[in-house]
DNA sequence: AGAATTATGTTATAACATAACAATTTGAGT
DNA sequence: ACTCAAATTGTTATGTTATAACATAATTCT
């Protein structure tokens, strides 16, 4: 019973796939301003959503959040390379890796 | 030429030290106010120190620091496993798991 | 339709971090 | 010991990230 997105949680979404590198919170309210958002919470709410249904990521090291790079797909640990200079970043999944992070664990 | 520790830096790493938790700079500045300190750069500037020499580690998930339970080894590459519960964290070291972030990487 | 749940909107504030500048201490060279 | 330069510390103010709390509207189920 996967529940379908909701307007907010659309708006984040598409902003973030569509958008090179990832987005603060701040500068997502910034850009969906002129979508009628104009709080933090609307944001915050909907990245929260998308964190947990797998399609975003938080970066936490930036405080800035990236569509998955993977949609779905199944794994729960990724990986950032991430551009010193242009904050690009690329996910990177890797099983042996994954297995040895849970085996750690 | 490896410099001493200051005044506010041993007075942030002790209290790391002797936390049975990872502490916020705030929570760390409130310890220390009876030792004088007074503003968050205090607490900010000493960490930072701390951090880049090795002594310390940030936990990005929390925002919250703890010390280095390897004091002096050479690893950069550290895990932790959280309690959901009390927070309280232990570190894992795991070469065989460093150097596959490091090939990945 | 009516009740319950879920989503949204809104205001205010909490929590985390740094910029910018002033004052003091430390330490090397003379 | 004196002095200048550098490092550390102190202080104020502000910027940035995140959530609490409450109000309103939309959706869904019976």
């Amino acid at each position: 019973m996967s529940k379908s997105l909701t307007k907010n949680q659309i708006l984040v979404l598409n902003t973030l796939t569509s958008a090179p590198k990832p987005l603060t919170a701040y500068s997502l309210l910034d850009r969906l301003k002129e979508h009628g958002l104009k709080a933090p919470p609307q944001i915050y709410r909907a990245l929260e959503k998308l964190l947990a249904i797998g399609l975003i990521h938080k970066l936490e090291s930036m405080n800035s959040f990236v569509a998955c790079q993977h949609s779905d797909c199944a794994h729960q640990i990724a990986g950032f390379a991430i551009c010193d200079e242009c904050d690009q970043v690329s996910e990177i999944i890797d099983d042996d890796l994954e297995s040895q992070i849970r085996s750690v664990a």
